[in-house]
DNA sequence: CGAAGCATTGAAGTGCGTCAACAATCGTGG
DNA sequence: CCACGATTGTTGACGCACTTCAATGCTTCG
């Protein structure tokens, strides 16, 4: 289970045996958390960050009306509050949108990791400037794209992100979102999201169930969204 | 000129003497770029960062028909590309606003810095995270403001940057950007951004001028933006 | 003074929102 | 295993926030 966040810090970065050693002793325990719990609370002060083993997380910030906005999406492998560990509180909620299975790392424990290997600490920031750069892609979604060039994108992303943590078959990947919670994602009203669904089902684009995405077309996908992956930099560097 | 980046810093943690010292001495040389220069093209090999000690900068992204979001804004004593120290190529480009006076940081240098002090590779690391807190909020006012709070917010939260840099004279500030430059920004058209400043300028809640934004009532702009400035995090911790 | 960029305005169009009803599916308990 | 309420997905009619297009006036600066 720990092996894809690893999968994902090794897609970007190499990682000795020491230093995957020092990276796993990390972690205390690990806790099962049922669908649509809230795991952290904006504002609430934190002393450790979670790592997702497995299921699927959202980032949400509200409006005063009640209206949400999912600003990321987590899944397998991914850290979900890294950055509260300088942060020391969010400005944001975590709640699960599956069950979900989480690694917890104390933050004294991050603090001797990146005292001890600052090579470490610098792989820790990489991830999360990688969660920046994906915020960034988002607003470009949010701020230009239309609907449905919107969620062509999204699906895309979310394909690239899950494929790299063996979370792929074939063309088709578990998804979790209904489409309320779809909308949030997109900046959408539930009506719509429906509407650009059956759009990208007539054309043949993809298909979608209760559970389950499958794209039957990426090439055609990857047009309408105007995809380029170089925003999840899935090269290896030396840091 | 570089004490406004300290004091950015100074108001998330503390900087002793020593660890001040070792920042400044991260920085090689400072140069002057002219207004609408593109400073780092996306995709480009980086071996330095830029420190913006005076004027504006932003970070754009374009589709293929020509529409272009501006992801950030960055004024003085910000990092315009400190998360490519990591990342070692950006998603997006940076442009001047205005004109502009830049400090170089070799990638070289940052790397010792965070070699020898692990807890300033922490305080670089916070940074960014509070840029990526950035992008979450524009991210809220892309997805679920209307044109008129999503305005009034970007208003308000340059308002606050600013001042912690003793930008601000009474309630008003430089605002070097055009309406264009602004409907890049909010994901809106020029048109629509006229409309709104001047539903704003009715309202008695801004006075905009070439290169001067004045607020005139800032509660009631802050409610119309439902602005909060906690993700800004202008609070002390412990690192 | 003249050209180029920028701000402003009006009229008409559209992508997406709102409201409201209904259908399908799911989860639960009997 | 079925019944039933609750949640989720789907559809239609209509409305609006924002866009588009295009013209005009206003700055600014060589």
């Amino acid at each position: 289970v720990f092996g894809v966040h690893l999968k994902k810090l090794r897609k970007r970065v190499h990682i000795s045996a020491e230093e995957e050693r020092a990276i796993r002793n990390c972690f205390s325990e690990s806790r099962k958390v049922p669908d649509h719990h809230v795991l952290v609370r904006s504002g609430d002060e934190l002393n450790v960050s979670l790592l997702l083993l497995d299921g699927w997380l959202a980032r949400t910030k509200d409006l005063a009306g009640g209206e949400r906005q999912i600003t990321a999406l987590h899944v397998s492998g991914d850290f979900a509050d890294l950055h509260g560990f300088t942060l020391k509180r969010l400005d944001h909620d975590v709640c699960t949108l599956s069950d979900c299975t989480i690694g917890v790392a104390p933050h004294e424990r991050l603090m001797e990791l990146t005292n001890k290997y600052p090579r470490l600490a610098r792989v820790h920031w990489l991830m999360t400037n990688i969660d920046a750069a994906i915020h960034r892609e988002w607003t470009l979604s949010l701020g230009r794209r239309t609907a449905m060039s919107r969620m062509a994108h999204l699906f895309c992303e979310l394909y690239i992100r899950l494929r790299i943590g063996d979370r792929v078959e074939g063309d088709s990947y578990r998804f979790p979102l209904n489409q309320r919670e779809l909308s949030e994602c997109l900046g959408l009203t539930t009506v719509h999201v429906n509407r650009t669904i059956q759009e990208l089902r007539r054309r043949g684009l993809v298909e979608l169930t209760r559970d389950r995405l499958t794209i039957l077309d990426r090439d055609a996908l990857e047009g309408v969204a105007e995809f380029d992956p170089a925003y999840l930099y899935l090269d290896k560097r030396e840091l």
